[in-house]
DNA sequence: GGACTATTTGGCGATTTTGCCAAACTGGGG
DNA sequence: CCCCAGTTTGGCAAAATCGCCAAATAGTCC
């Protein structure tokens, strides 16, 4: 209830926010192995130029990536690898609903 | 790009979205504590009762939570504590912008 | 400077999310 | 059965997100 801690779930969210898209998350992936030119990811997420910007431009607010142009290009990096540790959680959620899901039938 | 691994991001990113929204935050964090009942959660959000019970409806769907009637109060419990070790490497990236907005003054 | 490539930004309609109110539903007690 | 507290659901308006196109910008090469 205090302001306070309301701000700290508000800027937690918001890291959080941006990693919660599945273009996003498959950047992330990628970029865990190496780092990578918007080219590149375009071709990898499959969509427009722009809509890959505007993708890793959230990441890049969040604090997630960081990029940096070396001549035409721009590179991507991940910034917090720990972010990737995450993901072996998630995949626990998901392996949970799906056994619930056979119990069920 | 095959539809296997883009349902696989799309399968996390419905997790990982779930938790994107500080009153979900502070749930989760809530009830990381104990198992919680909707009026207590609530209180402890400040919103409509209606509005949490909406947001708890995502985290079970989400398969973070699980709920159980006792009489005729509902009680939530976290499913997958794994999902808070993540809130430490949320933070590494909030302290690292903000030591990045710092030097930029 | 002009042409060309790589990237970002502006803007738009379409879709999704959010939070409140009102109404429905559930279980316990008189 | 009726009433009541606790919870969920339906519905709506406001706000945010998404993905594309078109236009602007940045850097390289001639």
């Amino acid at each position: 209830m205090p302001t306070r801690s309301r701000n700290r779930y508000a800027a937690r969210a918001r890291v959080i926010k941006a990693m919660a898209h599945p273009s996003r998350l498959l950047i992330l992936d990628e970029l865990k192995k190496r780092e990578r030119c918007v080219c590149d990811l375009t071709e990898i997420v499959g969509a427009d130029t722009s809509t890959v910007s505007k993708h890793l431009s959230i990441l890049r607010n969040a604090g997630l990536v960081e990029d940096e142009r070396r001549g035409v290009m721009v590179f991507y990096r991940l910034r917090v690898p720990c972010i990737m540790d995450f993901f072996g959680c998630v995949e626990n959620v998901l392996r949970r609903v799906a056994k619930d899901n056979a119990a069920v039938l």
